[in-house]
DNA sequence: TTTT
DNA sequence: TTTT
């Protein structure tokens, strides 16, 4: 089928410190979870009442898992916007499961960060987030997490 | 937590004609599958590739359910906003299962058939989609079942 | 026509107070600048480039009004969904002209505040962020600024 | 500034044929109107109302460009997605005019055809849709300038 | 006019 | 598991 649509757009705040995971080919994933939350009064009882989704995130984009790497960390808030996947696995009784994801791949992919700059405790990113962070290849400047990154910037070598 | 966005837009196409069940408390969910997909060309072998995604759709909002009821069948095109949400379940071994999908409920959601009026074949939608709307300034013509719909319609009966 | 969907969404700062202005028919629109931008590096010189963008807002929904009266000011950092609308006027020599904004009204219409609690410095929105604000029909309980709203609230009187 | 968000979401239908220009750098801008409109009923009257808002579109991306001028015409179905520019001009004399355009440049910007095959009517789009695809699982059949197409596709030369 |  |  074509003239299809397929994407997602979340903002949250990430649950817990994300992990990488290398494949033989080379290439990456970074995979953590996302929380979203709604609250609303109860119709019956008047109380207010909350309901958290979580949401798992993986992140092929090679740019992309680079910045999670290097700055995503534990209670991070996050602009996402990916595309749904559902994958199909054996579980260890070789039944059939499914799960859910929300995938940022190649393009149309994008990973914003809202913290403030400094914000955002836990983890320490490596540290150095007091003033320009420079690219490892020298590329382009970034004034500090709260900076916005898309897939694209791959074909600008370093994408920060 | 607050300051939270959870959306999931979809453009793709009905797989089955829908389901509608009831809640003993009078409400009712329709839920069918989306299917969207993508089409790429292998890097290696230069093969045009494609792959489907399939989406799991619960519609709660009374209004959108009778659109669904009357109008979505096997095949139809949509336009789909609506929000992520995982449920938990036990299978008949007592296994704790995980479903996502994406649901309609309230505000903030909504269904738009984008079929052109008559295409679409299978179980009829009623036949009564009387009155063309000229569209301005040059554009096509268009009428039916051809017509967007959010949960505010609630407030006016039937939405259309 | 129908079938059609006109969807903004946007994450940036506010460039200045909101102002808000009555209607004889007793209705409200709040109204502000909203700014975002993107940073690149120029292909030629390698200089990194940035280009900000203001759109204009305005809000029409009664509980999303409100919102704005109490809690948006300039640097406001806020998730917004809405509709493009151009509307015509006359300047001062009767030529018409024509101007894009992003509009909230009714349904479908989203602005969540992206601040963490109690940042955001500038004029203070009543200065009672330091906990529960009391909505003033006494109605749902709120923690602070960073809480999203919708428009569906109106049916639940006060929306906070 | 960082962290933020400029995107609109328009499903709609095209005014006129596509205008292409050239700049002397040998770019391209393909330009054309996007027509969407909402249906309500008056709350006071009782009577159907509509409607309809036309949006600027303008397409800078080269692989986009092309897909504008084969197969975008007067009445296309269109899904897009782009960011909001406003540019400043000055019209005859000499008085500066604003004006806001649908932009789709590089990455993060979409344009899908929701045209069935063969509908549409006008210029004919060229003809060679070769191929159909057989949807998984149940869907419909379909094929032809029902396709999307993302600015990645430059990589790849003709996108499709 | 914001923000980094 | 996050956040307020």
């Amino acid at each position: 089928m074509a003239g299809s649509v397929n994407k997602v757009i979340l903002v949250g705040n990430v649950g817990q410190d994300p992990e990488v995971r290398q494949f033989q080919n080379g290439g990456q994933v970074a995979s953590f979870s996302l929380a979203t939350s709604e609250t609303w009064k109860d119709k019956n009882t008047g109380e207010r009442r909350e309901k958290t989704e979580w949401h798992r995130i993986a992140v092929f984009s090679e740019g992309l898992v680079r910045v999670v790497q290097n700055y995503v960390k534990k209670g991070s808030k996050l602009y996402i916007e990916g595309q749904l996947e559902t994958r199909k696995w054996q579980d260890k009784d070789g039944q059939d499961r499914y799960t859910t994801e929300v995938v940022l791949r190649g393009f149309n992919s994008t990973l914003t960060m809202l913290d403030s700059r400094g914000e955002g405790g836990g983890r320490s990113a490596g540290g150095d987030f007091g003033g320009y962070s420079q690219g490892g290849g020298g590329a382009r400047q970034m004034s500090g997490p709260q900076e916005s990154f898309a897939s694209h910037d791959l074909d600008d070598e370093i994408p920060f």
